[in-house]
DNA sequence: GAAACCAAATCGTCATACTTTTAAGCGGGC
DNA sequence: GCCCGCTTAAAAGTATGACGATTTGGTTTC
């Protein structure tokens, strides 16, 4: 997942400071100094730089530098982008973003995923539906959670669409996101736990109506509790 | 929006070599063949190679050399695969992904537009609606895809939603290659005219029920016959 | 036959020199 | 005094040679 080597590790350095605010929209770099500040050649500093000017974050002029380019410009659908979000003082309208796309795609998802889901999709999607209503009622967070987001990617996955089944792993960075936020206070609802399995009976049932509407309530229930939590 | 320089005019050989098969996944290429096939030196290939390696479409390994990934590991939603994804081989499945994702994100856009739109975007998209309806009855196609591309841009935007604003480019890509796709043959529907004019108006009157319903139907259209040019 | 070792291939990094672009300062002409 | 063009220098862009690190795969040895 992670880029290698030394321009990853500047990238990890410079990719949060920037999406952090850090270092803000319109501030100029020099590649001299950002061998200097980080001790690496030439080489690697404008590998890194050229990392961040593929996600947008970063335009390089001669005779100018490095300047960070406005948000608006950044790919805000790039993984590496959205997780250095997370990390930083965007994480709330990170949330929201993403809140609100989970609202459009998951339902969607569903929908496809009881028509097109492989045989597998179908059991790993049961199978998981019974795992988290058990780590539900044992109150045990951690290993829910990992239901939690095996189950929206599954869903994701199953519904054979190439660019929703990449979303999966964004979703686990909200779901970790929004679990790490209200610091885990209270098992989860009972009524969210039905609307899971009511969603992987759904799909094995071949019922794209029944899953879509399940999945659409709870995502609006979640992103309705994210609004609560950030006011 | 290119990326600029020598390794940019590398990514525009590689990229879509890889993105349309030419270059199978599996295979291996070395820098040292790149450096002789393309007369450049090792800094630039490196340079591509970073840039391919951040969108997940190869991996480079000491002592192997750079490996073309699977499909399923690439950044879909980087604006320069899709690109390549729809110059190439790969363009059916790539508009059908799009198709699903426009189902997915633009009715719901549409419904955040109707509540969140500026002034501005309301008023432009009032006026695109109008020029919409000229250019068709002109039966001008090319206008007429710029103001369709516009209009649905605007929505996205004016849905203040910036995962979704960052979809225009793509949407606009996928309308751009469905014109051309059957060839520009007969002049837009009537019927979908008037639904981008409800479209507009009910965004512009804060109706967000039926800005969604309007664009939910544009699109399954679209979508659906989409999969009828396809078969 | 298995385990340890060795060697070659290839990427990774560094240092340095040279080239190209371009912002900005300078000066001359109007 | 203002504008235009020329010069200059600053920064990124490219090329190249040397060395380091790592991994694969064969070879040797027990």
């Amino acid at each position: 997942m992670e880029i290698q080597g030394l321009p990853g590790r500047l990238l990890d350095e410079l990719g949060p400071a920037i999406a952090g605010g850090e270092i803000p929209v319109g501030a100029v770099l020099r590649s001299e100094e950002l061998e200097a500040r980080f001790g690496v050649s030439r080489t690697v500093v404008r590998e890194a730089v050229r990392i961040l000017e593929g996600m947008r974050m970063v335009a390089s002029r001669r005779r100018v530098g490095i300047t960070v380019q406005p948000k608006s410009d950044w790919d805000v659908f790039d993984p590496l982008v959205i997780r250095w979000r997370l990390a930083g003082a965007d994480r709330p309208a990170q949330l929201r973003s993403l809140g609100s796309l989970r609202v459009a795609v998951e339902p969607a998802a569903a929908a496809l995923a009881a028509v097109h889901a492989s045989d597998d999709h179908r059991r790993e999607l049961s199978s998981l539906a019974v795992e988290l209503t058990m780590s539900a009622r044992a109150a045990d967070l951690t290993t829910f959670l990992r239901h939690d987001i095996a189950f929206h990617a599954t869903v994701l996955k199953a519904s054979g669409n190439e660019m929703f089944a990449h979303l999966g792993d964004t979703v686990g960075a909200v779901l970790t996101g929004r679990t790490e936020y209200h610091l885990m206070p209270h098992q989860p609802e009972p009524y969210a736990i039905r609307l899971h399995r009511e969603v992987a009976e759904a799909i094995c049932a071949g019922d794209g109506e029944h899953a879509e509407q399940a999945m659409r309530t709870i995502v609006t229930g979640a992103l309705e509790e994210l609004n609560q939590q950030l006011g």
